[in-house]
DNA sequence: GAGCCTCGAGATCT
DNA sequence: CTCGAGGCTC
């Protein structure tokens, strides 16, 4: 069945193994939308009361057509507590929200982005190596294929991408508007309950979400990833699993349903 | 020992 | 999907 872009009219594509259709188009409204609001995202810079409709109200009233017209909100606050639906305070928890993401660390900055093929974890592994956006720019793709975890095509992408005009523009933009690009967060662990054990979530649980759960298990030295292997240790299986507590079943993998991690991180919290 | 292939593992970033 | 490990060939 093929679907079409309700924007541009653009045929919309599948993405392997997601949920999601995506617009053809490069140049798709729905596609810069979509850009933006994985700009402001949760894992991304975490801007708070800028959420998906909002974004999209903001990008068809104007205010913001790219990533650096976030940071420049805050000019037209008079207009903004104007629009129905807003008011001073919430303009200004949101502007204040902007501001404070100014400082997120530069991993998160990588990832929101939107540099194809790097996610949440490659660009954590990128500021590893490159601990300033400059630093990762100038390097070239050799020199990027050498680190452990990125080959050849994510380092095109990567060199691609600060090739890019537009892109190097939005860049100095965003660093004039003083948003921080230097690697800063270092890891916190407070215990080793889990050093080393490899964790994988489905399904969902009561009052946590999976980002809580996968909080908890770093700091106490454990890993999280999304796909079950041999490797795995745990399975924690929530409320409608997926295929993944099937292949914990199969591969013989400890599974945690959600009374046994209540369980485990009562006993840790105390 | 470079150049292939295949396959398991793990990430994808809209 | 991409990466890297390991196996195979020349």
């Amino acid at each position: 069945m093929i679907k079409y872009c309700p924007m541009c009219g653009s045929k919309l594509k599948k993405r392997e193994g997601m949920v999601d259709f995506f617009c053809e188009n490069i140049h798709c409204p729905a596609r810069k939308i979509e850009g933006l609001i994985h700009f402001v995202s949760r894992n991304a810079m975490n801007i708070d009361g800028l959420g998906e409709r909002i974004m999209e109200d903001f990008y068809n009233y104007g205010f913001i057509k790219k990533i650096s017209d976030i940071y420049r909100l805050n000019s037209k606050r008079e207009e903004l507590i104007e629009l129905e639906g807003f008011g001073i305070k919430s303009v200004d928890s949101m502007l204040e929200n902007i501001e404070a993401s100014k400082h997120n660390s530069l991993d998160r900055l990588l990832f929101a982005l939107g540099i194809n093929g790097i996610g949440a974890k490659t660009a954590k592994i990128l500021c590893k190596y490159y601990t300033s956006i400059d630093s990762l720019m100038s390097a070239n793709s050799t020199e990027l294929s050498n680190i452990h975890d990125i080959g050849p095509i994510l380092s095109e992408n990567i060199v691609n991408y600060f090739k890019d005009e537009n892109n190097l523009k939005e860049i100095e933009e965003l660093r004039n508007l003083g948003v921080n690009m230097s690697y800063t967060s270092e890891e916190t662990i407070e215990d080793e309950t889990f050093k080393d054990k490899r964790f994988v979530i489905t399904g969902s649980f009561e009052n946590l979400t999976r980002d809580e759960i996968k909080a908890y298990i770093e700091k106490r030295g454990g890993l999280t990833s999304d796909s079950v292997s041999k490797k795995t240790d745990v399975v924690l299986v929530g409320e409608a699993p997926g295929s993944k507590r099937d292949k914990a079943l199969e591969l013989g993998i400890t599974i945690w349903n959600q009374e046994k991690l209540f369980e485990i991180m009562g006993i840790v919290e105390k």
